[in-house]
DNA sequence: CCGAGGATTATCT
DNA sequence: GATAATCCTCGGA
C-alpha cells in the first residue's frame, strides 16, 4: 500500500483530522523492525484565528513547518519531555496541522510492549505522547515527507470509518484559550475505541 | 476510583 | 519569566 498522496493532506484541517480515522501509521524503524498503528483519535489545528493552534503566532522556528506544504510532519517537544506528532494540513502559507492522539496497536506488539513496559495494552499509545514513544518518533523527524517511505514513517488508507461511528469533542490540554476555540468540536475520534485516549 | 502535583526544557512575550 | 496540544505516581477514600 502507497502512502498517502499530498492531495490528501491539502485539504482542510477538519476534514483531514477525521479522514485519517481508521488509516495506518506505519513506522520501518531500521534494525528494530516495523510498528504499525491504527488512527483512532485526532484533532484539527487551523489557522491564525484559532487561538489554540501554534499557528496563532506569526511564523516562529518552532511553527515553521506548520506554514510549509502539506503532508509533512511537524515534531515538537511539549512539558519539556514529551514528543507531539502533527501532520501539516492546508495549502502552503496556511498554518494548520492535525496532531495524532492515539492509536491502536496493530503490528510490532513486541516491540511496544518493550517502550511501554509493563503496562496494559490499552495504556500503549492512547495519547499523543504515548504513541510517540511506543514508535520511537522525535525532533529527527520534523519537516519529514511523510508522503513517501524515505524517512521510515508515512501513513496508508485502510478502514473507512463511517460516520456514525466518528464521535467529536472538545481539544484537549488547552489550559486558558478561550472561547469559542477551548470547546469547539475539533478532536475526532472512533466511538467505543478501547485505544482512545481519556 | 479520583484529584493533585511533579518532571523538565523549548519557546515566546 | 511564564507557560505549555502530557504522563505518571502518589495519597486519600
Amino acid at each position: 500500500m502507497a502512502p498517502l498522496p499530498r492531495t490528501f493532506y491539502e485539504r482542510q484541517s477538519l476534514v483531514v483530522a477525521r479522514d485519517l480515522l481508521g488509516a495506518k501509521l506505519v513506522r520501518d524503524e531500521l534494525g528494530v523492525g516495523r510498528i504499525v498503528g491504527r488512527i483512532v483519535e485526532t484533532e484539527a489545528y487551523t489557522g491564525m484565528d484559532d487561538l489554540a493552534s501554534h499557528g496563532r503566532h506569526r511564523r516562529t522556528p518552532r511553527n515553521l513547518p506548520m506554514w510549509g506544504e502539506p503532508g509533512y510532519a511537524y515534531v515538537y517537544m511539549s512539558r519539556g519531555i514529551h514528543w507531539m506528532f502533527n501532520i501539516v494540513t492546508e495549502p502552503e502559507d496556511f498554518p494548520a496541522a492535525v496532531l495524532i492522539r492515539a492509536l491502536e496497536p496493530l503490528e510490532g506488539l513486541d516491540i511496544i510492549a518493550a517502550r511501554r513496559g509493563g503496562r496494559n495494552i490499552s495504556e500503549w499509545t492512547s495519547g499523543p505522547a504515548r504513541l510517540t514513544q511506543a514508535l520511537n518518533i522525535d525532533r529527527t523527524f520534523n519537516c519529514v515527507d511523510l508522503t513517501t517511505t524515505d524517512a521510515g514513517l508515512w501513513i496508508e488508507a485502510d478502514l473507512a470509518i463511517p460516520d456514525a461511528a466518528v464521535k467529536t469533542g472538545p481539544r484537549i490540554g488547552l489550559g486558558k484559550t478561550p472561547e469559542p476555540w477551548y470547546s469547539i468540536p475539533w478532536r475526532f475520534w472512533i466511538a467505543d475505541n478501547l485505544h482512545v485516549s481519556r
